[in-house]
DNA sequence: CTGTTAGCGCGTTCAA
DNA sequence: TTGAACGCGCTAACAG
């Protein structure tokens, strides 16, 4: 592990050290012949190009910071598939990901922008007002958004389409002949951050309530380990067997104990009642009952954005990206979901 | 956003440039004068220094590697803490986090080494035989796994003391007056990976079991969304219902589904057999019901690994760390263990 | 098509 | 206690 430098690969390969440079960044034709030869000189040197000096001298690093926040209570429809594909896109441009936490705020970017620690940054888990997108819009590298907040800044976004999954999820229960829509809601801890996606949900669906011309009742919030509860406040609307509740239950976290709840009191969604959640199709299938989902992939959400982040280190390499670009929900019907009464 | 350099701190300070770098590194004496002059004039161009120059004249980054195996099945007891104590144990060493994926075997290894993008690595899902544990004890950089391969090459492991872990549960259910211990396997596909973990519990049950004088039986493999079929074999054996079944759930992610579909078989565990589950803490309470768990969590494995990283990249910080380094698991009583017989 | 050369910004030695 | 000067390994402009 000697550590050879672009020097010992041009006198190996009897070329200068610029050649091997251009070999490598491919800036300017080289013949087949000398390509080669410095190829062979790498590859028996097993030479690696030193990143720092590399970013000094041509300021890009290769590396993509990711800004996530940690912690219960984010949702985040599980970070890990987020992070998963935004390393994997990452590699597939020859760039490598820096892993920075929100709890350091705008601190973080500062430092990742300043110290020239990478060449873009994507950030996830904004919120409605988030004191770090101001400061993201004035860094000297691009920065993605994973959602929307109230003010981007002219900022690019990319998220799931919260107001349409909330409205497929209102239509769909509308059109199996349900007369009240029950949405429950997120914890207090997440409401009080303004996570961007809350408010457009709920938003969202008391609108197509209204065009539906359904009563929508909101319980919230639905503490983590505190389902049950919730449970009873919505058995409590529940007084006559032919009602049809229609639920929506937006925080993925929830809607496994939520079921359990229900199944404790005997409730059966789908016969009894009707849920669709707001989560990965995956999630939506392994439950127990598997339910009736509008999913938001994280792995689009995530895709998008990565190419956004790409086109915007090299404007050249494709078509332009919209400025707030959102990715269309899907329902995929399950059992959970009352069938339309025939009268 | 105009990027200044320590020389611009300099001229600001009315010092020299090497006076700038000796106040950031504290490697020589500096009058309190100055020192408050160039700490000023750092403050006023909200200065950060270059980390690709850093590295290039200092040869060392500030950076740790991790290298991550994402994708399911991988058990990993959820990927997610691990990587957050790293990263926020990383950030109160002044280090970040480099996030390497499994997918590029040992050449993301070289990469993180040769390319001087790293100062030290971490590397987490170790399989038995792991082709990239020799390649790692020949790196440039110190490398610190979090599990124990069968070989470690000198590297230092730490990990969840599995056979203590499986000691644990069998001894437990032992004392309760069991007469057959039963142990749920992991899916083919962390079998043949050779997850180092796996065989550690299995061969350990097993011994344990012969100590306590019980029969074991391993049902195996219990594939992801297969757990049903899983518990028709265990119930099987259940034919008479005076016997005392003792149920070793090792693989976490099984768990949930088993108790499940034990449920729906209305066999329920602490009253017709028992189950212990291998699993953090925070699952086993937040299940229902909640099952008496031998926990492994994975902040005090990664703090303890990133403690022997940075003693490695300063071996004069701190005590000498083990080669290899069982964290002790902690068997939780909750719902699913029978009561001992009085008789 | 290729070589020569000047920095990139910082850590560190040598000299004072 | 401080400054001047060198070089880390690479990219890219300039010269041929």
């Amino acid at each position: 592990m000697a550590a050879f430098t672009s020097k010992d690969v041009a006198r190996v390969a009897g070329v200068s050290q610029s050649t091997v440079s251009y070999v490598m960044t491919g800036k300017r034709p080289i013949s087949e012949r000398t390509r080669r030869r410095v190829l062979d000189a790498m590859e028996q040197l097993t030479y690696e190009p030193h990143a720092g000096a590399r970013a000094l001298a041509g300021r890009r690093t290769r590396v993509v910071g990711l800004v996530v926040r940690f912690g219960i209570g984010g949702d985040t429809f599980g970070l890990l598939p987020f992070i998963e594909t935004i390393t994997s896109s990452a590699r597939a441009h020859d760039h490598d990901v820096l892993l920075v936490t929100a709890d350091e705020g705008s601190a973080g970017l500062r430092r990742l922008a300043g110290r020239a620690l990478c060449d873009a940054i994507i950030m996830m888990d904004i919120e409605e007002q988030d004191e770090r997108v101001p400061v993201a819009a004035g860094l000297s590298v691009p920065v993605v958004l994973i959602g929307v907040p109230a003010d981007p800044a002219g900022l690019h976004c990319v998220d799931l389409d919260f107001e349409a999954a909330a409205r497929m999820a209102v239509d769909e229960l509308a059109g199996a002949g349900h007369d009240e829509i029950v949405v429950m809601g997120y914890p207090a801890s997440s409401m009080e951050r303004g996570l961007n996606f809350v408010g457009r949900v709920l938003r969202s669906a008391r609108r197509q309530a209204r065009v539906r011309g359904l009563p929508l009742t909101v319980i919230e919030p639905v503490e983590r380990g505190q389902e049950a509860a919730a449970v009873d406040q919505l058995l409590a609307r529940w007084t006559n067997k032919h009602q049809r509740l229609g639920v929506l239950v937006p925080h993925s976290d929830a809607i496994v104990p939520l079921l359990n709840a229900l199944r404790k009191r005997d409730v059966v969604p789908g016969r009894d009642i009707s849920l669709i959640g707001l989560s990965t199709d995956r999630e939506a299938e392994q439950s127990d009952p598997p339910y009736t989902n509008v999913s938001g992939e994280p792995r689009d959400v995530s895709r998008r954005a990565m190419e956004t982040l790409f086109w915007l280190l090299d404007p050249s390499s494709g078509v332009e990206r919209p400025a707030i670009d959102l990715v269309a929900p899907r329902l995929t019907r399950r059992t959970t979901v009352m069938p339309t009464p025939s009268n």
